[in-house]
RNA sequence: GCGAAAGUGGCGGAAUUGGCAGACGCGCUGGACUUAGGAUCCAGUGGCCCAAAGCCGUGUGGGUUCGAGUCCCACCUUUCGCACCA
C-alpha cells in the first residue's frame, strides 16, 4: 500500500477538530504548560515561511502534550491596523470584512498544516469584547498617571496621513510605506513607560531563557547611562544651564558648552545677538529637518555670544548651538570636552575651538586624541582633586564633590522615551476620553465600556482619519456636566492590544473583568513565547511594561510575561531580477549551465525573504497537494537550526518525502524480536530525540529518526516501529497516526505517552581504548561496557609495555565513551 | 563608527566537557527495475592518487596541548542590530 498523505491528512484533521483534542479547561489540576506564538496580523494568505512558525511550535505542543503534561495552545488575531484600512480604501470594502475574510482563510491554513490550537479559546482583537479592555487598561493607567495627553514633536507620515511611534521610523522613513517622515508639533496620547525603564532594564537580568541577542538589543534600546547633572553658571542669563554628562571626570576639560536648537534657554541667550535674524533663520532650518537629514547635514553650530562659566576651572567658556545636539535627551545642552569625545572633537575641529587633555594612558603616556576609553586604561591629570585617579573612579569622586559643592547630582538616564500611543486612523480602539468645554478631559466612565468603534464610516484615504466625520461618535454629552462635549477620535497603537493579550487567552469570554487574576497567576508566565526577532524590541518591551503596571495595580503576581522565548529564523529563497531590475515569475525562468534565463535574457538570482512582491513564495497547498503537509513539517524543520535563516530547496522536500515513504512501506513487514542493535539504537534515538527538542534542535532529532529508521531496514520489530512513531509524532501528525490506528490502537497517538530510554540499553558491549602515550598510539585494548575502571587497567595491565610506562606517571584524562575509541593519555 | 553573531564538501548542515571531522539530507556518479523517469530501490561520493598505501584538509597567520572545527592572540570576510543618546 503506497503512501498517500492526501488521503490521511484530511481525515485525522477532521478527527482531531472533532473530538477537541486541543481545548482543555485551565480550572482543571495537572502540571500546566502554556506555549503561545505570537498572534498574527491577518494579512491573508501564508506561504511556507510563516508555516515554519507555527509547525514549530506545534511540534514542541505534541511533544509536551505526550509528556502528559496539560498545555494551553491558544491562537487569536491583532486584527487592527493599517494594512485592513488601506486595502478598504483601495479595494472599496470595510475593514471587518477584509480582516475577518482574511482570518478564515488563515485559520484553514492552519488546519492543513495539521496544527492543534484550543480555538474556543480564540480572541479578535478588533472585536468589542476584546478591545474593550484596551479601553479599560487605558483608564486604569490615566488614573495613575501613566496615560497623559502632551504636546510633542512627533514624526508625521505624509503619505499614511498619520503619526508614527520612533520606533516605525526607520533611517528616516516610515516603516510601512518608505515615504519621508516630517517632524510635527501635535498634542498626543502617551504611556509613561518611562517610569519603567530602571525596572525594565534590571528585569532583563532574570531572563534566563531569552536569547541574549533580544536582551541586548532591549538593553541598548532604554539605553540606561550613569553620570551626573552639573550646573554651568551663565552671568547674562542670571541663572545657570543644567547638563548631562556621563563623563563628570573629564569636566577640567570641558572648553565650551553646546546647546540643542530647541532648547528653551536659546531665545533668551541670543535676544541681543547682532545677528540674531540669522542664527533663528538657521534654528528654524535645523528644526524643520528630519532627524535623518539633520545627519546628513554633518556638525553644524552657531556661537550665541554668550559664555557659561566652567565650575570647576572657573574659566568662562563660550555657548554654542548645535544641530548634533538631541533635544529630548538629557537636559538638551551639554559640557563639549573635545579630547575625550569624538562629535565635541570633531565640532571644536571644525570650529576652532580649544581643545584640553585630561586624561592621561596608565602608562604616563599620552593618548591620541580623542581619548574616549573610559576604562582603567585612563587616569585623570590636570583636574585637581581627581588627578591620579583612575577613570572609573575619579567619576565617583567628581560626582561626590559635585554633590558636596551642590551644583549638581549623579544621576541615571535613559534613553527611552515614552510610549507614543496615538493614532489618526480609523482602524484601532477607540481612545475612551471626552473633550468637554466645561470640565476639560473627561475620561469615559468604565460601565459606559466599550466605546464602540462605529462601522458606517466613509474609506477615501484622504484628510486624516474618518472617525472625525461621523457626527454620532464625535458628539456626545460630558459624563460630568451633561453638555455637549466632543469624543476623542485618535485610536490606539495596535501595539497595545499586543501589551496584554496572553493574558487574555486564560479567560477570553469573561465580560466582566479584563482577567481572572487567580487563573492568570497560575498559568503565567508564559513557558514558552514563539515568534520573530522583528518583535525583540517594541512588543516585547511594551508587554513587559504593561504586565509590570498589571502587577503594580495588584492584579498580577508576576512582573515578567513570558519565560523562555525563542525567535525563529525567516526561510529565504531565490527570486529572478531581469536587467531593469524587475522581479521575474519563476515559471517564465529557465535554468542552463546553473545560470538563469528568461528566453535569451540572462537574469540575475538573489536570495532573499519570500514576498509576493519578489515573487518566490512557495505557497503551501501545492505542496501539501502533492507530498502532504507531514513533508513540509518535516522539511521545514530538518532545513537547518530553527533559529537560523534558511533557504528553501523544492529537491530538498523530496528527501522528506522519502523519508516518511520509507516509515510508511515498513508497517507491512513488522516482526517480533528485535536483533540487539535494534534495541540499542532504540534506546539511544529516543534520548537523543527528546532531548534535541527540549533544546529546540529539531534538524538534527529528525536526522536521528532517519538514523534509526536506516537501522531498522525494511524488516523493523513491532516495539521499534511503535517508538519510532511516537518519536516521530510531533514533526509527522497525520502519518503517525495513521499508522498507530492501523496496528490497532483505539486512542490517538498524540494522547499516548512519550517513551522513556533505558541507559543501560543504550551501551555499546565493548568499549576500544586506545592507549596514547605523549600522542603516540601504544596499543588498543577492548572491555566490557558500561567501562569499568578496574577493568580498563586490568586491560592496560595486560599490556606489558604499558604497564610500564604507566609506572609513576599521572593519568591526566580518562574517557569512556559509547561506540568511540578512547585514548588513555599519559603525561 | 559602535555592538553582537557566524565562517566546516557542490549545497543545507552534524560533531556533550578539546578525543575517529563531514552524521543526516539534497545534489552528483554508477547500477537495478522500467515503454519512459523529474517515481522507487541498491551502491559510491572531502581533496590529491588508476588503485592501494600514504599525504593534505574546518576563513588567514601564530600559540597552548599527547591531541584543536572546538581553547588563547592577531587579522580577514559575511550577516544582523543600533545609528550623533553627551
Amino acid at each position: 500500500m503506497q503512501y498517500r498523505p492526501t488521503e490521511i491528512e484530511p481525515k485525522w484533521q477532521q478527527r482531531w477538530a472533532e473530538a477537541r483534542v486541543a481545548e482543555i479547561d485551565v480550572a482543571a489540576p495537572g502540571q500546566k504548560l502554556y506555549m503561545l506564538n505570537m498572534f498574527p496580523y491577518p494579512s491573508g494568505d501564508l506561504h511556507v515561511g510563516h508555516g515554519r512558525n507555527y509547525i514549530l511550535g506545534d511540534a514542541v505542543y505534541r511533544y509536551f502534550r505526550m509528556q502528559g503534561r496539560v498545555a494551553l495552545n491558544p491562537m487569536g488575531w491583532d486584527a487592527f491596523g493599517l494594512p485592513a484600512e488601506n486595502a478598504a480604501i483601495k479595494k472599496q470594502t470595510h475593514p471587518r470584512v477584509w480582516t475577518l475574510g482574511n482570518i478564515e482563510r488563515m485559520k484553514r491554513q492552519f488546519g492543513r498544516w495539521g496544527i492543534l490550537y484550543d480555538w474556543s479559546k480564540e480572541i479578535a482583537s478588533c472585536e468589542p469584547e476584546y478591545y474593550k479592555w484596551n479601553q479599560w487598561l487605558f483608564l486604569q493607567l490615566y488614573k495613575r498617571g501613566l496615560a497623559y495627553r502632551g504636546t510633542a514633536p512627533v514624526n508625521w507620515c505624509p503619505q499614511d496621513q498619520t503619526v508614527l511611534a520612533n520606533e516605525q521610523v526607520v533611517d528616516g522613513r516610515c516603516e510601512r510605506c518608505g515615504a519621508l517622515v516630517e517632524q510635527r508639533e501635535l498634542s498626543q496620547w502617551f504611556f509613561k513607560i518611562t517610569d519603567y525603564a530602571d525596572r525594565l532594564d534590571a528585569g532583563l537580568d532574570t531572563l534566563e531563557h531569552w536569547p541574549e541577542k533580544v536582551k541586548l538589543m532591549q538593553r541598548n534600546w532604554i539605553g540606561r547611562s550613569r553620570g551626573a547633572d552639573v550646573d554651568f553658571d551663565v552671568p547674562s542669563l542670571g541663572k545657570p544651564i543644567r547638563v548631562f554628562t556621563t563623563r563628570p571626570d573629564t569636566i577640567f576639560g570641558a572648553t565650551f558648552m553646546v546647546l540643542a536648537p530647541e532648547n528653551p534657554d536659546v531665545a533668551a541667550l541670543i535676544a541681543d545677538h547682532p545677528d540674531r535674524a540669522a542664527i533663528e533663520e538657521w534654528i528654524t532650518g535645523v528644526r524643520n529637518q528630519s532627524a535623518l537629514e539633520r545627519q546628513e547635514a554633518g556638525k553644524e553650530g552657531r556661537f550665541t555670544g554668550k559664555t557659561a562659566v566652567n565650575p570647576f576651572t572657573g574659566e568662562e567658556i563660550p555657548i554654542w548651538l548645535g544641530n548634533f545636539v538631541l533635544p529630548q535627551y538629557g537636559t538638551g545642552a551639554l559640557m563639549a570636552v573635545p579630547a575625550h569625545d569624538e562629535r565635541d572633537f570633531e565640532f571644536a575641529k571644525q570650529y576652532g575651538l580649544p581643545v584640553r587633555s585630561v586624561i592621561a594612558l596608565t602608562s604616563g603616556e599620552q593618548p591620541e586624541l580623542p581619548f574616549t576609553a573610559k576604562d582603567e586604561s585612563g587616569v585623570a591629570m590636570g583636574s585637581g582633586p581627581i588627578d591620579g585617579l583612575p577613570v572609573p573612579k575619579a567619576i565617583d569622586r567628581i560626582i561626590e564633590i559635585i554633590e558636596e559643592r551642590g551644583i549638581g547630582r549623579g544621576i541615571v538616564r535613559y534613553r527611552l522615551r515614552d510610549w507614543l500611543i496615538s493614532r489618526q486612523r480609523y482602524w484601532g480602539t477607540p481612545i475612551p476620553m471626552i473633550y468637554c468645554e466645561k470640565c476639560g478631559l473627561v475620561p469615559v466612565p468604565e460601565e459606559q465600556l466599550p466605546v464602540t468603534l462605529p462601522l458606517d464610516v466613509p474609506f477615501t484615504g484622504r484628510e486624516g482619519n474618518p472617525l472625525g466625520k461621523h457626527d454620532a461618535f464625535v458628539n456626545v454629552a460630558c459624563p460630568q456636566c451633561g453638555a455637549a462635549a466632543r469624543r476623542e477620535t485618535d485610536t490606539m497603537d495596535t501595539f497595545v492590544d499586543s501589551s496584554w493579550y496572553f493574558l487574555r487567552f486564560v479567560t477570553p469570554r469573561d465580560d466582566q473583568k479584563i482577567f481572572d487574576a487567580e487563573l492568570v497567576n497560575r498559568w503565567l508566565p508564559v513557558d514558552q513565547y514563539i515568534g520573530g526577532v522583528e518583535h525583540a524590541i517594541l512588543h516585547l518591551l511594551y508587554a513587559r511594561f504593561i504586565t509590570r503596571t498589571l502587577h503594580d495595580m495588584g492584579l498580577l503576581s508576576f512582573e515578567e510575561p513570558f519565560a523562555r522565548l525563542f525567535n525563529q529564523g525567516m526561510i529565504t529563497k531565490e527570486g529572478y531580477k531581469d536587467a531593469r531590475g524587475a522581479w521575474v515569475s519563476p515559471s517564465e525562468v529557465e535554468l542552463r549551465d546553473g545560470k538563469p534565463y528568461r528566453g535569451d535574457e540572462e537574469l540575475t538570482a538573489e536570495i532573499t525573504k519570500m514576498s509576493k512582491s519578489r515573487l518566490n513564495v512557495v505557497p503551501p497547498d501545492e505542496l501539501i497537494a502533492r507530498f502532504g503537509a507531514d513533508t513540509e513539517r518535516v522539511y521545514t524543520l530538518f532545513i537547518a537550526p530553527p533559529e537560523k535563516e534558511a533557504a528553501w530547496s523544492d529537491e530538498g522536500v523530496v528527501g522528506a518525502f522519502r523519508f516518511l515513504g520509507r516509515v510508511w512501506n515498513m508497517f507491512d513487514r513488522l516482526q517480533d524480536q528485535a536483533t540487539p542493535d535494534v534495541v540499542r539504537k532504540m534506546h539511544q534515538t529516543i534520548d537523543a530525540v527528546t532531548t534535541r527538542i527540549e533544546r529546540f534542535e529539531f534538524n538534527t532529532a529528525i536526522s536521528a529518526l532517519m538514523e534509526f529508521s536506516n537501522v531498522l531496514g525494511d524488516a523493523p520489530s513491532r516495539e521499534a516501529y511503535e517508538a519510532l512513531l511516537k518519536l516521530l509524532h510531533p514533526f509527522a501528525p497525520h502519518m503517525t497516526e495513521e499508522l498507530w490506528a492501523m496496528l490497532g490502537n483505539e486512542e490517538f497517538l498524540l494522547t499516548s505517552r512519550w517513551p522513556v530510554a533505558d541507559r543501560a540499553l543504550m551501551q555499546e558491549d565493548t568499549v576500544t581504548i586506545a592507549v596514547q602515550v605523549n600522542g603516540k598510539l601504544r596499543g588498543q585494548v577492548e572491555v566490557a561496557a558500561p567501562a569499568e575502571e578496574a577493568k580498563v587497567f586490568e586491560a592496560i595491565g595486560a599490556n606489558e609495555k604499558i604497564q610500564n610506562w604507566l609506572a609513576g606517571k599521572e593519568l591526566v584524562k580518562r574517557i569512556y565513551v559509547p561506540g568511540k575509541l578512547v585514548n588513555i593519555v599519559v603525561k
